[in-house]
DNA sequence: CTATTTTTATTACAAGCGTAATACTTTGGA
DNA sequence: TCCAAAGTATTACGCTTGTAATAAAAATAG
């Protein structure tokens, strides 16, 4: 069973990137990430650099420069978080989140038809 | 509008037996901590103090002893890692949470049946 | 009243993170 | 061919966290 390796906040916004554009390059990557952040170029060469490091990502030199791939796949990262997190705060049980954000009145009409819906597509599956 | 305080990982591990049996005394948090962590009494001690510097915690003198409330209510503590953690993986978007859960098939027949349950109770509640 | 125990406070220390600056290397122009 | 620019690597530095150890204070036992 291959961990996954441990990604920073900041560093989960340099991945987003990469996942909706790779094979990307460090020019890129940079241009988009400071058009949606403060960062500077230095900073996100930074990230980059620890990304690799970690192995989320990979490269391969075209020329003189690098063009990223990501080793780790955005949905399986997404959904280990989202265990972990359910496992800290609703015991694993993605009921008790729900229920905590009805009770708490910040889910819509909308949402809550949305979320019908998509149960009952899950039924459609199932059945076929 | 007043920010809750940062706690950490393991210090919210402290947070939840606090609020759980609030009142309670160091003896206590650490006693509960050290059957269900490895953390030795003096890590457990650091926890709790950072907890009272941060204001995630208070404490009366009884005596000789500290006695902790929290500061921080669980479930607006909750409320709130839940809302940036949808944030930062599901653009703030619980239904698409649940999709993803779906689409992967991480939800039994049973998890289904509960969270359709929990939508209708919420109508009966609105229609109320 | 003093030594010992109990409780709390201060200090430690390495790894990870946010946020870069500086140094090095390659390559395209002059 | 040598230099400046572009790209990459190394180093920096303060804060938080996990994980304690040590020191100080207070209270209890003799």
């Amino acid at each position: 069973m291959n961990r996954l390796p441990q990604i920073s906040e900041a560093e989960f916004e340099v991945m987003k990137i990469v996942w909706k554009h790779a094979p990307i390059n460090t020019n890129e990557i940079t241009e988009r990430l400071m058009k949606t952040t403060s960062w500077g170029p230095k900073t996100i060469q930074t990230l980059i650099k620890r990304l690799t490091n970690k192995g989320a990502l990979t490269y391969e030199k075209e020329g003189r420069i690098y063009v990223y791939t990501p080793l780790v796949k955005e949905n399986e990262y997404i959904s280990q978080q989202s265990n972990s997190f359910l496992r800290r705060f609703y015991d694993g049980d993605i009921t008790a989140m729900l229920s905590a954000y009805l009770k708490n009145d910040r889910l819509s009409a909308e949402e809550i038809n949305t979320l019908r819906s998509i149960l009952d597509d899950a039924d459609r599956d199932e059945g076929k």
